[in-house]
RNA sequence: GCGCCCGUAGCACAAUGGAUAGUGCAUCGGAUUUCUAAUCCGACGGUUGCAGGUUCGAAUCCUGCCGGGCGCGCCA
């Protein structure tokens, strides 16, 4: 069946070659098709005349009826016009869009999504945030973007794997270890001065870390037994650099941002790990001196990144203390990740580190691998905002807006929601009033409204389908229920333009999804959900309006009235609804919101509240 | 100074190089005897920052300028 843009390509392709053969073209251009914009163009156009005609020596109208001829002999094709200055628009029989339902009511939630291809798995890698302190809003919008983007990639057919790195070492984990020791200490005496520098970490946190670290299965060989106020004691009296105060901070603070991550339906197929990486980064280094990829200067070690990928210099991997730079291990850890078989490697990071791509990308052309292999999603950042009034991100010192807190706030479903209705690259203004608010403003609200109306119509059917219906209805109702033995419904009882034009909407999902993922924008599922819910809430109030031609008889109808009501019509917008909350629960799925059944009206009558 | 991103209606944003540049909010006017009530309809609103260029066709690609954001460490 014609529905898919894949579809009318392949037979505009196999009109371009008929005509061919028949002698009436040279052929040698490539058709595109592509979906109308505007309805007056019919559902699908192709420019092939256009761009044709020069290489062709025709003129493009006339190209255009030449094809428009050609075209118009499938039977799934309603009309053919040629407008403009050639464009070929095509128009699919009505019947043809409502036969297509079928596929979201077969496929449910997994309406829109692609067999698998044969291609080499992609890597996303999203979040990585330092185990260093909770996660604050940013992180929140780039693990979100990130998840969606795994789930629309998945939903496109690609293979891919979720990837958080931990950069689990280095002098940011030793200062949140080194500020556990400090604050312990400072419980035992209250008096103590804090440290001259600014390097420690100073959040609230820490104070908790340290409160419960007589129970962390790091310290078990210091504090034992006795007291809290004993073991307490034997662990201030560590120094303050001791190791175990880096593994326990380390772990504490990963399992914090993983459970963060879990509540915002965020997970991982794997997670690396910066000191497994950095296990083998002298021998990779090594190896590239060896090769005259990496020179020693000064004594530090460069590697030769000059005129690489707009790069004006060589980098520094490993600095004239010894240390090795963060570039060193992400480099190595991004070699690694081709070596583990990906084909191509999307990482999500804030705005903040573009300068770092340039960097990136060279160190891969130095390895001699093609830097176009990495992608970077740049995520902007986020203005929490109530009630358009800015929040105050910082609340002294080494405290903010957590993601937590945000996600308690308003729910995991707005909180997603909210940050999949931008594109990644634009600033993101989060209302949090406005995000937990019962009105249509409120795009979450009016989303999940709209999927929970259609779910009350069909539950109204299943009610009446149940009860006390005039001969013929109940066999209509179960066939609108989809129920297994009901006699078919003609394609002709659903007739109304809007119930056409909304039924070719959904049946856009397929393509939407595959457009989406090739273009790594989330936001775009977002944006149908909306397209959809708003035409059926058109829909749905203007069928009301009219009081004559509801979807559902209404409960006041006399016994007379029933019996004379148009049972096949019911049946056919029945249908049509169960494959709109389909396609709306597919999509949903994809941003990973939830599609609720029904909504739940706040008794405290949120209406009442001034704006 | 060099580099990257951005500039579209009052605001927030859409629009594979396609046709009359869309959607929401706000504002104003209207509908509504509920199938879930908070829904819906209409109006207003644009020299796509400016000037050139490429193209049959430019918001989109190229060049220059103006304006905004960010990045340019042997920092992470």
């Amino acid at each position: 069946m014609l529905v898919a843009s894949k579809d009318l390509q392949k037979l505009v392709e196999q009109a371009v070659e008929e005509l061919r053969r028949q002698g009436a073209v040279k052929g040698s251009t490539a058709p595109h098709v592509t979906r109308t914009k505007s309805e007056e163009h019919g559902d699908f156009t192709t420019n092939y005349a256009m761009v044709a005609a020069k290489a062709e020596g025709r003129r493009p109208r006339e190209l255009a009826e030449i094809l428009a001829r050609e075209l118009q002999r499938h039977p799934d094709v309603a009309d053919v016009q040629v407008a403009g200055p050639g464009f070929v628009n095509l128009r699919l029989r009505p019947e043809t869009w409502v036969r297509a339902l079928e596929a979201p009511i077969a496929q449910g939630e997994r309406f829109g999504s692609h067999a698998p291809r044969d291609e080499a798995p992609i890597n996303v890698e999203f979040v990585s945030a330092n185990p260093t302190g909770p996660l604050h809003v940013g992180h929140g919008r780039g693990a979100v973007v990130g998840d969606a983007l795994v789930r629309l990639l998945r939903a496109a057919g690609h293979r891919v794997t979720a990837e958080y790195y931990w950069n689990d070492r280095g002098r940011q984990v030793r200062e949140l270890g080194r500020s556990v020791a400090i604050r312990l200490r400072q419980i035992l005496d209250p008096s103590l001065p804090p440290p001259a520098d600014e390097n420690w970490y100073r959040g609230e946190y820490v104070r908790e870390l340290a409160r419960e670290a007589p129970a962390g299965p790091a310290f078990a060989g210091v504090a034992s037994g006795e007291s809290t106020e004993a073991r307490l004691r034997a662990l201030a009296a560590l120094p303050e650099d001791d190791e175990r105060f880096v593994a326990y901070g380390r772990d504490r603070m990963q399992l914090a941002i993983l459970a963060t991550l879990a509540k915002l339906r965020v997970g991982f197929d794997y997670q690396e790990s910066e000191r497994r990486i950095a296990a083998s980064i002298a021998e990779f280094y090594a190896e590239l001196q060896r090769r005259g990829l990496a020179l020693e200067r000064d004594g530090a070690l460069f590697l030769a990144t000059e005129g690489k990928e707009g790069e004006d210099k060589d980098r520094v991997v490993r600095k004239s203390d010894g240390e090795w730079t963060y570039f060193a291990t992400d480099l190595l850890y991004h070699a690694d990740k081709l070596r583990r078989g990906f084909g191509r490697m999307i990482n999500i990071w804030g705005a903040d580190h573009h300068g770092y791509i340039p960097r990136m990308r060279a160190g891969l052309a130095v390895l001699g691998h093609p830097p176009q292999a990495l992608e970077v999603l740049l995520v902007q950042m986020v203005n929490l905002l109530s009630d358009g009034q800015p929040v105050r991100m910082s609340k002294r010192s080494g405290d903010f807006v957590t993601l937590d807190e945000l996600i308690d706030e308003v729910g995991v479903d707005a909180t997603r929601y909210i940050f999949l209705t931008r594109r990644h690259d634009s600033q993101l203004d989060f209302d949090i009033a406005l995000a937990k608010r019962k009105t249509l403003d409120n795009p979450v609200f009016y989303a999940q409204y709209g999927h929970a109306r259609l779910s009350a119509i069909l539950r109204r059917a299943e009610e009446l389908a149940a009860g006390q219906v005039p001969e013929g209805a109940r066999e209509r109702l179960a066939a609108g229920l989809g129920r297994p033995g009901a006699p078919p419904i003609p394609e002709t009882a659903l007739s109304l333009p809007e119930e056409h034009r909304l039924a070719r909407r959904i049946l856009a999902l397929p393509d939407a999804v595959l457009e989406a993922a090739e273009a790594r924008e989330p936001h775009r599922i977002v944006y149908f959900v909306q397209e959809v819910s708003q035409a059926f809430q058109s829909y749905y109030t203007a069928r009301w309006k009219r009081h004559d031609d509801p979807i559902l008889p209404p409960a006041r109808l006399s016994p007379e009235e029933l019996a004379a009501w148009d049972w096949e019509r019911t049946a056919a917008r029945l249908r049509w609804i169960r494959a709109i909350r389909a396609a709306v629960r597919a999509a949903l799925g994809i941003a990973g919101v939830e599609a609720p059944d029904r909504m739940e009206w706040s008794e405290d009558g949120d209406r009442e509240e001034e704006g």
